[in-house]
RNA sequence: GCCCCGAUAGCCCAAUGGCAGAGGCGCAUGGUUUAGAACCAUGUCAGUGUAGGUUCGAAUCCUACUCGGGGUACCA
């Protein structure tokens, strides 16, 4: 049966679900390994199932899927799927408001999302679906994780975690605001606990040398890796205890500043560090500060900005070189996760040093004098008082430092580097910013770690036959804890080893090892016997991987890793697992909030808020609607989740359907740049979706007449030259420059120049018909229902899904003149017109004869005249 | 604090070192309409966040700053 679509009036519902049945029944979008057949793998993100989906979420996927389909019309064999993230810490939170278990939660907001995402007519292979929280598939987390401990990549240490004393229960970062638990306002201790812990760090240097090896991934990804991986070259130096004063031990510090050494003026050490733990036992203030410090922030972004405390603790070391007495302070700006615990300070040449110096009296010494080659400056003379950039620059000589003085940088800290080495107290050393990934987590909603802790055997690993360590999916957390601990039909198990009676581990693994590897196992998602088969050595790497920006360091870096390890483990061939990469701008919206005086924090979603802007007109605050009450306006951040600032497109694709939803998204910006959330324009897309459905309809009523003219009038060339240059453009925006708003634009501007044509014969007829089935393949990958629909009308019989990508027609490129401007200094002053391949020597002339440039140049000398060819000329006088 | 990114018309954005305007929104006027909506047509507005520099030529490259966003290792 066929319906007939092609009523007067574009219905977005009706040929949406027609389009998406067919495909559905036509099985259009599952992947099979074909040999020989190149593929594309192309994946977005798989999405934490939060509930709803959010503008962001439209933007990635629709990205994911134009970039498939247009493959797919390319000739490759495109493979497209989707999953779920689905542990974590929000189906927690949910669980404690409404007393449901996470994984009905889960399971439910999946359900819904599936359908959302499906409305949406994305090309995917939903037969590789998977969920990271079925067993299944973390089955095969903790076999890898077996494997990882077996090969010594995964050990035990302890960990620090926020601890809320009020719900005796460790907190996430994000639950922790201002040092306050969000649920209890208490104030949060750091406590240590074991845990385990992966040696990402042994790939540190591999991390960082094959970013080199992904030319397909943006710049700005690449520098922020390896930033964070942070090599740095420097020494280590040993500072001897001082004998006349009770320090028990040497201090050991690394630094990338050798050449600063003779300005150490004092010594700072972490709170946790041993010999500030030993002057604590003889100091009861410092022994209080010290508790004090358990109270510091443990994130970085607060911990680096936070006042800067210390206290002496009575101890000296001696200098190195000079034997002077260098006195030992503890401090708050010190980690001891990072390097030694210890650092050597001097104050002249480190803000942080100076700083602290100033606030506590310290010395400070000169020892770098300003950079080389500047000019004898005032400028430049050195200030007790104020901090000035140069002091901390590398390039200047060294003073004040004995036999170094007048030394550039490296050949100081190479001379020190010897001096130290031959006295036995300091060495060259590399050394990485990168710390290994904890993966223990205290919570209910993660994949189980396989361990058992036995009295007699110690710590065991579950064998592989009994995995999986299932999750139980009934309980339901309540804020104090994780439930498992409290769940002996859990816990309570038989050791491997002995049988005896002992006790499960009831940590979880970071949900970060769950997105580490899912795009492997997309190859094979119904593998039972393996992670992994011969099917991932035919789909992996990923040909084009789309995120957000948010994860170009933590999950990109982990998926780095983990694909490293599982190629050492001989489970796959490649070693860089995403070969292009897009990284999406965040979709932003505000952010209305209120505090309680405890310090907990609620969020409305702007669309419930009346906006109150200040005098200047920038947003302040705003009016909660429901109660007429205010709430505080917190900047516009991304769309989460948390923050109940996301605006679910549902509304969108009821009232306009799927199409113009994907449409006004990937108009709205490049994919690349951050989106500040704004639906104006939406009626524009959904416009556009109008005028061409009524185009083609238009165009379908005219009766053909068939005979054609050959000799195309100087508006149908001009017709055809826009069309093939829109042809050459879209492929060029998509393929390439993955500028999606111009690709768009540009078959607007075509579309602009088809409705003026006059359909007047049957030569401009099969023009028009010519044009408007390349638009509707130039638009397909973004928009695909109403083109499946149209294409059907223009040419019945055959189907869109098989068309190719279309084909640029260079003979209808060709163009005898062109213009060019002229330019005089610079500054436009005229155009020519000019044949298409003229020699630079007759442009000159050309240009120069121009009556418009004559009035600019009559009088005055030409002393050059720079030619483009195809562009301009500029005339310097 | 540190690392990365961004800023162009009332708004979203284009200009791939070479004419600041392609496209869209909004607004205005006209047409169409019993009226409105929708639709069609025409028009409208900036010298590119600030201050310097490189260049024949800078929105684009460099330096500093301001504001905004992302990350900062347990949000994902």
């Amino acid at each position: 049966m066929v319906i007939n679509f092609m009523q007067e009036k574009y219905n977005p519902k009706k040929i949406e679900l027609y389009a998406q049945r067919y495909w559905d029944k036509t099985a259009a979008f599952k992947a099979a390994e074909i040999p020989g057949k190149q593929k594309y793998y192309c994946l977005s993100m798989f999405p934490y199932p939060s509930g709803k989906l959010h503008m962001g979420h439209v933007r990635n996927y629709t990205i994911g899927d134009l970039l498939s389909r247009y493959h797919r019309m390319l000739g490759f064999n495109v493979l497209q799927p989707m999953g779920w993230d689905a542990f974590g810490l929000p189906a927690e939170n949910a669980a404690i408001q409404n007393k449901v278990p996470p994984a009905q939660w889960t399971y439910d907001n999946i359900a819904y999302m599936r359908k959302q995402l499906q409305s949406l007519g994305l090309a995917i292979d939903w037969n590789r679906e998977l969920a990271t929280c079925k067993p299944n598939y973390y089955r095969w987390n903790q076999w890898l994780f077996l494997r990882m401990l077996e090969k010594g990549i995964a050990y035990k240490k302890t960990q620090v975690v926020n601890w809320d004393p009020v719900d005796q229960t460790v907190l996430a970062n994000e639950q922790v605001v201002d040092r306050r638990g969000w649920r209890t306002g208490a104030l949060i201790e750091k406590r240590e606990i074991p845990g385990y812990y992966l040696r990402i760090t042994e790939y540190a240097e591999e991390l960082l040398s094959d970013l080199d090896k992904l030319p397909g991934w943006p710049e700005r990804v690449k520098t922020m890796q390896a930033n964070w991986i942070g090599k740095s070259f420097g020494v280590e130096i040993t500072f001897p205890a001082d004998a006349t004063s009770n320090t028990p031990q040497a201090l050991k510090v690394f630094t990338t500043r050798a050449d600063t050494l003779l300005g150490v003026t004092y010594m700072a050490v972490a709170a946790e560090h041993p010999i500030a733990l030993h002057a604590a036992k003889y100091n009861r203030d410092l022994a209080t500060f010290i508790v004090k410090c358990k109270h510091n922030a443990a994130k970085e972004a607060e911990f680096a900005a936070q006042e800067k405390e210390g206290m002496a603790t009575g101890l000296f070391v001696v200098h190195p070189l000079t034997g002077s007495k260098l006195p030992i302070w503890v401090s708050n700006y010190v980690l001891m996760g990072y390097g030694e615990g210890a650092v050597m300070a001097v104050p002249a040449h480190d803000e942080r040093d100076f700083e602290f110096a100033k606030k506590y009296n310290l010395p400070i010494k000169q020892v770098i004098s300003e950079p080389i080659g500047s000019p004898l400056n005032p400028y430049f003379e050195f200030s007790m008082k104020q901090w000035k950039n140069w002091y901390s620059s590398k390039d200047g000589v060294c003073t004040n430092s004995g036999k170094y003085d007048g030394l550039k940088f490296q050949v100081t800290v190479d001379a020190i580097a010897s001096d130290l080495s031959a006295l036995g107290l300091g060495n060259k050393r590399t050394q990485f910013r990168l710390r290994d990934w904890g993966i223990s987590r205290q919570r209910y909603w993660g994949c189980p770690i396989p361990l058992v802790h036995c009295d007699t055997c110690g710590v065991v690993s579950v064998p592989d036959e009994q995995l999986p360590i299932v999750l139980p999916e009934d309980l339901v957390p309540d804020g104090s804890g994780n439930p498992l601990a409290s769940t002996p039909s859990f816990y309570v198990c038989d050791c491997p080893q002995c049988g005896k009676l002992a006790r499960r581990e009831t940590d979880t693994m970071d949900t970060f090892v769950d997105s580490s590897w899912y795009y492997i196992r997309y190859a094979c998602s119904d593998q039972d016997k393996a992670a992994t088969d011969a099917r991932t050595n035919y789909w992996l790497p990923v040909d084009q991987y789309i995120g957000g920006i948010e994860h170009a360091i933590l999950h990109l870096l982990y998926s780095r890793f983990w694909s490293k390890v599982m190629h050492n483990l001989k489970l796959v061939k490649f070693d860089e697992p995403f070969a292009n990469l897009l990284t999406q701008g965040m979709v932003l919206n505000e952010i209305y909030f209120r505090k309680t005086e405890t310090g907990r924090i609620t969020y409305f979603n702007p669309v419930d808020v009346d906006i109150q802007t200040d005098d200047q007109g920038k947003r302040s605050g705003g009016i909660l609607r429901a109660d007429d009450q205010p709430v505080e306006f917190g900047g516009v951040g991304t769309m989460s989740k948390s923050k109940n600032n996301g605006i679910d497109p549902q509304k969108l694709v009821d009232k306009y359907g799927a199409d113009t939803a994907r449409l006004f998204i990937m108009f709205a910006s490049p994919p690349e740049q951050t989106l500040e959330w704004a639906d104006t324009g939406v009626d524009g897309a959904f416009r556009f979706l109008n005028r061409l459905w009524k185009q083609v309809y238009n165009h379908l009523q005219q009766t053909i007449d068939p005979r054609i003219n050959n000799n195309l009038s100087t508006e149908l060339k001009s017709l055809r030259f826009k069309l093939h240059h829109t042809i050459a453009k879209v492929g060029d925006d998509l393929g390439r420059r993955h500028t999606f708003n111009t690709a768009i634009a540009s078959v607007m501007e075509l579309m602009n120049t088809l409705t003026k044509v006059h359909d007047s014969d049957a030569t401009s007829h099969s023009l028009i018909q010519e044009a408007l089935e390349n638009i509707v393949l130039l638009l397909s990958p973004i928009v695909p229902h109403i083109c499946h629909a149209l294409w059907r009308e223009l040419k019945p019989g055959t189907e869109l899904l098989d068309q190719p990508w279309p084909k640029v027609d260079n003979a209808a490129l060709v163009q005898d003149e062109i213009e060019m401007v002229v330019q005089v200094n610079g500054r436009l002053r005229g155009q020519i017109r000019v044949a298409k391949n003229a020699e630079c020597a007759t442009i000159e002339r050309i240009a120069l004869d121009n009556n418009q440039v004559q009035k600019y140049v009559a009088g005055y000398e030409v002393k050059k005249v720079v030619v483009v060819p195809g562009r301009l000329v500029n005339i310097v006088i």
